[in-house]
DNA sequence: TAGATTGTTAATCGATTAACAATC
DNA sequence: TAGATTGTTAATCGATTAACAATC
């Protein structure tokens, strides 16, 4: 199993398995199988199969794969069971927001302080999570040996925190402001695009409707 | 131009063009060269060419792109500039950090009206935007014709509310429950899966730590 | 004109799906 | 045993990258 030939697809469809799988563990369900899992999530089965068979975890033919295994697996191979200590900068309404997903944890981050350039935010507290001034990123985040950095600013200056945060030893980056940050090689960035996201909704809507409309009317339109 | 022959990936680029797109023209800059975006996007520059090519805008040889009408193709062909009215369920704290961001609008999607099961959130006003209690959402969305539903509900009323969004007449569904929803072919479901997001980072920064504690001591680890 | 840049057609690459052998 | 389900190898599909012709 080396690490880098793991599909970046399979990555993103491990942790929907693994939510799938503990609903199914809170219903008492024991044993799954692949077939059964991509008909419930919309995955061919096949690519179900190949995809748990990266966590390692191997199921019995005839009866399946153990539910409890499954978790398990997933939460190894995702190391989701070791928690790296996370920085917020940017204590906006979406940083607020992350602050209180209590969930995070369990997926392997832990945010133990939140960064905001505004003097009304410092010295808050949000969901237990203190609010700091941004002149205390660079000392803490160094003594604290901190491995991720969530960027919650806006774009305007997401381009210099982000570098601050490399400065300082971060060594992965979740980001949500929309801008593609250019930073050392070796830097993990992962982008939580939301516009890109709106943009698919907004043309897959006006395409559907065009489709609904164009079936409403038959009349031939100016051809595109 | 089929619009259903536009590949998702390409649709996902577009947004990240614009904003870059907007910033150059904020500095004053009136051409651009597709090798450039590329450049500074990390995206290669014949699939900017062709990513750009399926709005319709196009290019001079020699000059490049005019920025400005990069900029209204793209609007144009996600349909940004035509604004659907939302209606957003589960104004938690996720919830909220939406209904701050004015940005949405300008992405064709404007939240006129948020809804809550919790009697305390109902009646408050936070950007702005009333919380109703849900009992209002069937008569108003129908009556308001809504196209988008946005649901930050937790996980585990997500399918429901969804089904009651449907019912309304909501054609589009940005979700950001974890978990796949099980809706009647033709809803249209755009899903921001915060978790899918910390699997990948997750995931790469425990191989990447892994990979430079191996060189450290490059001792031969019982083999994978 | 020369050459930079566009836009398109062909080749490659990687992910998904299909076919099938293995096994409880 | 028979057959359901696994896991793997081969085929397909679609997106990305390379090559190249067109043009201002």
């Amino acid at each position: 199993m080396r690490a880098e030939s793991v599909p970046e697809p399979t990555l993103r469809r491990l942790p929907s398995y693994y939510h799938y799988l503990v609903r199914l563990r809170e219903k008492g369900q024991e044993m799954i199988s692949a077939a059964q899992i991509g008909e419930d999530l919309g995955v061919h089965h096949t690519q179900v199969r190949k995809d748990l068979a990266v966590t390692g975890s191997q199921g019995k033919p005839k009866v399946g794969h153990r539910v409890e295994e499954l978790i398990v697996s997933i939460e190894n191979f995702l190391n989701w069971n070791n928690v790296t200590d996370a920085f917020l900068v940017g204590a906006g309404h979406l940083g607020t927001a992350l602050l209180g997903y209590a969930g995070f944890e369990r997926a392997g981050v832990k945010i133990v302080a939140a960064f905001d350039a505004n003097p009304k935010m410092v010295g808050k507290k949000i969901q237990g999570v203190s609010i700091l001034p941004m002149e205390k990123f660079t000392d803490l985040a160094r003594r604290m040996h901190i491995g991720i950095g969530i960027l919650t600013v806006p774009a305007e200056v997401a381009q210099e925190t982000a570098e601050m945060m490399v400065g300082c030893g971060v060594q992965a980056i979740w980001n949500f402001a929309p801008i593609v940050l250019d930073l050392p090689q070796g830097v993990i960035v992962e982008n939580v695009a939301l516009y890109s996201s709106l943009g698919v909704l907004s043309r897959k809507l006006s395409v559907h409707r065009k489709a609904l409309l164009a079936k409403a009317s038959p009349e031939p339109v100016a051809s595109e």
